[in-house]
DNA sequence: ATGAAAGCGCTAACAA
DNA sequence: TTGTTAGCGCTTTCAT
């Protein structure tokens, strides 16, 4: 490898502002005792000689890193896109940096583990969307606050940030019963999906309130392809409900566009939700109703437990919480009567 | 702050494994000597203790942390999002590790540069939609091997891997000829935008080639509403043209939900394609012809260049490259007569 | 307010 | 093959 680039030190604007190397450090510290004439002698050097102060040391003093780690898979769902986004910002606030892992698919996530570890991160934020009883007992063992983002999962370790999945199921069934439906239809997610198992229960817990026990129901893939197909076999069949909610947005719009080719109109003949209000619901080809989670308040939520989890003051972290954030309906064109 | 738990270090583990530090050190660093009885103890006592080597010493003593800088903002363009998966996955096969650093608007950057250069990156990936002349020189000026990622910018560290824009204008520009076109538009996106430029150049200089001089612009924000006002104020004005080429796929979608509620058939009246081919120019309801690229192999080029530039062997980082892949069309149904 | 000195947890050169 | 030793560039007492 390249011998790399040799940084300058605080010794080297030491030297050459005639101070000592501790002053140089003082200077750049705020909170410490330095005259106006030292830090004025240290800032001309530091320039001088291009110095930025090499935060690894301060790392290894402090035992602190104030890096925080990111899990990422190669979803398909954006949502997870602008969280890491989100994230990234609010810690850079107070002083914090994400490191990024990415984990592909299978087991993966063991081969990280250890370099989260090593990299001394002082908390973890999962943005994966399945975390199996392995996995939370996996995040728990190197032993660092973990919070669990839109998947639930805990313990002593990993807390976690869910949007009121159940809830949000069951506005979907009020409004379809409220709109006249009386048969209805899911699709779902990919096996051990939390989110859309939740989704699912609430929806129908909520329409055996309303006397209706039966629902229909697939499993998509949470794309296009996926809402697409299943409901594809539903036309074929000719076993289309009164009111299709897809778990996802994604496949709420496969329904819908094969829906239309099979000849149905929506909403005249069938009513369709869907779940997480991403840009494109609101487009004119599709108008579509689903269930909007406040993505704002979970990362702030999330950056909350970890802020709390980091700091002296805060709780101890051998204790996770489940925080759920409430949902709320926006109705458009796809239900509207 | 709390004050961090201790982790074991590696004298802790020589002491329980009866061995001297740097035993422990070399058990744990492939390619030293270390003898199979010294190594089971090591690994054993480490077991026993909950022991991960720290990097962050490593990273001080070889002047180099392995962590590759992403700078992002936060771009309506998932393209982007994309990216920094692709990116963080393949640096991790190279023991590289991503650092992610958000800037907001403005002129963020300059905050955000200091950072980069006290983290000691290796080197950085800009994923910023617009790179000035200004910011390519800040990032020059901390001396750090930088690629600029689908936005044109070059100087002695700086290189830039793009699509080939211009060509992708061109390929449009043909095939809107080739349809039986003969009055032109697009919408591009916003002011000082390289790609947007490149794009509606290509096209411009391919329409002329064919004895087509004039191309009605109008400007949109990359978003689905911006193509959508952009569109409208066309039919507004009925001067629509025949053709129509906006500068991502986006704002291709707003256009053509505008021309259908204004009455116009698509491709019957008017001719539309797009850029970037985006998971939804698939779907039923658009099936947009759109100009593709090709991601991986725009993240294996910058990849190999950050490779380049990180290692020993490597081109001296003084000297930026630039770099053009590729780009091919795909003809949907909006092309399709 | 400042300097001297110790030490964070590793790696690497050197000696044995 | 192994142990000893000297740093990497900071922060932080402890004197002055």
């Amino acid at each position: 490898m390249k011998s790399p680039r040799k940084y300058p030190s605080s010794t080297d604007v030491a030297r050459l502002a005639g101070v000592s190397q501790s002053a140089v450090s003082r200077a750049f510290n705020k909170g410490t005792s330095v005259s106006e004439e030292t830090s004025r002698k240290v800032f001309e050097a530091a320039k001088q000689l291009g110095y930025s102060p090499n935060f690894l040391p301060r790392m290894l003093r402090k035992h602190r890193s104030d890096l925080v780690a990111i899990v990422i898979s190669d979803s398909a769902n954006s949502f997870y896109a602008v969280a890491v986004d989100a994230f990234s910002k609010a810690l850079q606030e107070t002083g914090h940096q994400v490191l990024l892992f990415s984990v592909g698919g299978g087991n993966a996530l063991d081969g990280v583990l250890p370099r989260l570890a090593s990299y001394r991160v002082d908390a973890i934020v999962s943005a994966l969307p399945v975390v199996t009883r392995e996995a939370a007992e996996a995040f728990a063992r190197i032993r660092i606050p973990t919070v669990s983002f839109n998947t639930p999962a805990r313990n002593q370790w990993v807390s976690s940030v869910c949007s009121d999945n159940a809830g949000g199921g069951a506005l979907v069934a009020d409004l379809f019963v409220l709109r006249g439906a009386r048969s209805f239809g899911f699709i779902g997610g990919m096996r051990g999906d939390y989110a859309s198992d939740e989704r699912l229960r609430g929806f129908r817990e909520r329409l055996a309130t309303h006397g209706f026990d039966e629902v229909q129901t697939a499993r998509g893939d949470y794309a296009y392809e996926g809402g697409f197909a299943a409901t594809q076999a539903m036309t074929g069949q000719r076993l289309v409900p009164d009111a299709l909610f897809c778990a996802n947005d994604m496949m709420a719009f496969g329904a819908l566009d094969a829906l239309r080719r099979a000849g149905w109109r929506v909403p005249d003949d069938v009513l369709v939700a869907g779940y997480d209000d991403v840009p494109a619901a609101t487009w004119g080809s599709f108008d579509l109703t689903t269930v909007v989670h406040d993505h704002q308040a979970m990362v702030a939520a999330a950056i909350a437990i970890l802020h709390d989890r980091m700091t002296d003051s805060g709780t101890d972290p051998a204790d996770g919480v489940t925080t759920t954030v409430p949902v709320r309906l926006a109705e458009r064109a796809t239900t509207r009567r």
